[in-house]
DNA sequence: TTCTTTGCAAAATGTTTGCAGATAC
DNA sequence: GTATCTGCAAACATTTTGCAAAGAA
């Protein structure tokens, strides 16, 4: 993976200092994506303004990517995490509450079929009400 | 509308300003969500802290909501606004791509059925590739 | 040796807050 | 008259940028 990196980085006449690699060594150990500050506070000795330049050019050469869940600042994963699952963000309560993507399927067919657009379903998050902060809701439009 | 804001803000002891109610008319007379920004810039008078003020209390009492289409500013509108169609924003050229709000019945359904998730379709722009852009991306995996 | 990457400080952007005075009722 | 609303300035949170020094090839 590092070395995917370095190949990529160098065939766009980029190079690899310690604040690329250690960005990608930390996100490869991560299972849940995280902010840019949180990378830095961990990565001792790699500025913030580094950790951003580095996702900045690890996300152009398709390596990382970023979401946003509900409010507040970005959150930074390898590019090939976690699709199998979907977030959704109660705006009630802020409970995540995860779903298959599978479930998007259809609906991402549907757009790139007839609209010419491919989804992705990942960048933004969905919000909504979750069931026990929903009962207002439900009651006003049944 | 005012007269309707005047009523739901006094009944939670709240009075209604010049910054609220200046903020509502021009909030009727746009068809397209706005910025705080914009809307503090074109109200000459009234502070952009004002405005934000005057946002978070008419959203508190559901007659305004906001949006975020792709990166960028809030976006706000009134809440019984723009429900018919959905945009969908090209993380490429910035395109927005408009579609029938009716496509995402069958998703929301199935949340809310399955998950008891009640999606709000629009708090969030839904981002991608438009066709003209997602050219690499439909070689690289078709 | 040359061009890229990094650290640092400062700016930019979008939004929130504290406070004193103006305003609604 | 009293509590709420507003303007202003300042703080805040997140991200970006300029520049000189450090590092990669």
């Amino acid at each position: 993976m590092i070395d995917d990196a370095e190949q990529r980085l160098r065939s766009g006449g980029r190079r690899i200092g310690h604040a690329r690699r250690r960005v990608l060594e930390r996100l490869e150990d991560q299972t849940e994506p995280v902010t840019a500050e949180v990378l830095a506070g961990e990565l001792d000795g790699v500025h913030v303004s580094s950790v951003y330049r580095a996702l900045a050019v690890l996300e152009e050469i398709g390596l990382v990517r970023h979401v946003h869940l509900a409010h507040g600042p970005a959150l930074y994963e390898l590019a090939d995490r976690g699709s199998q699952v979907r977030h959704l963000v109660c705006d009630g309560c802020g409970r995540d509450v995860a779903v298959p993507a599978a479930l998007f399927a259809p609906l991402q067919r549907r757009l790139s079929a007839d609209y010419g657009f491919v989804l992705d379903r990942e960048h933004f998050a969905l919000t909504g009400r979750c069931l026990d902060c929903a009962g207002a809701a439900l009651e006003s439009e049944p």
